[in-house]
DNA sequence: ACACTTTTTTAGAATGGTTATAAACTAGAC
DNA sequence: GTCTAGTTTATAACCATTCTAAAAAAGTGT
């Protein structure tokens, strides 16, 4: 199993449930973003197993505080999820209620001019609202 | 009262509840960042006079409907909202919790080089996290 | 001022995503 | 195998938000 180190290396010892989100997770063709339910539902289809909703939650929220997932800064009842960690962005089609991806070089470059004393910009997120 | 036209002109009714809620919003000296449960405090020191939960919530999404009040694209478990409706970003301080204006000047122009189809943006808002 | 209609307010209940709990289970170390 | 700390689990608890239905207020016409 390809997981069990990095989980290991991340002082997260690899079980058979975290081992089985990594795979829904990381496994897939491309980046995807998800909710939490989203990601149960994932799992009971595509493992044709259950894993508790404490479990999974617990699971995304260790993986994002180690950097393998990224929340994404929106407003909904739900918190959203993307397994995408490299630097980009976000379409939000108000309408439809999906997010769409946006390249860094889509964006062009962003340039915070005010600085904030003894603090460090840790990222800058982009959101872009589309309606039709 | 200076806010039953404004109201009125948005097809509002100027009920006691809502211009009251106007005057401990827009009468502020500087705008402010709120969430709900913030802005019935407020109203209960500064106007020693308690306002539905109910009200507050309807009143809001009132007037981010009309245009009045802006909701932050930030992940949280409360929604927060802010009297700032102009064109402007956020700096995020993770470890205080706390949002802090930044001028569209401070950010420099955003140019969105993805268009799509059938489309039309209709914000773009930058989230900037801030660490120690 | 009064009667009538529609909108608004209200307290409290319901909803639903998320977190806490505490008992059963499992991984890793010796 | 035994021990200990970490993990999983079902379920309860939490809490921001929304719903409900009844009372109150606003607007309109007379």
């Amino acid at each position: 199993m390809k997981y069990i180190e990095k989980l290991r290396n991340s002082g997260l010892r690899p079980t058979k449930q975290r081992l089985q989100i990594c795979e829904v997770l990381f496994d897939a063709e491309k980046t995807f973003h998800f909710t939490i339910n989203d990601l149960a539902n994932k799992i009971k289809k595509q493992l044709n197993n259950k894993i508790s909703l404490a479990t999974i939650y617990n699971t995304v929220h260790a993986f994002e505080k180690k950097g393998y997932l990224k929340q994404i800064p929106i407003n909904s009842n739900q918190t959203y999820f993307d397994t995408n960690i490299s630097d980009h962005h976000h379409f939000y089609d108000l309408k439809e209620e999906k997010l769409i991806d946006l390249e860094n070089s889509d964006v062009g470059p962003i340039n915070i001019l005010k600085k904030i004393e003894g603090k460090k910009i840790k990222s800058v997120e982009v959101l872009v609202k589309l309606e039709d």
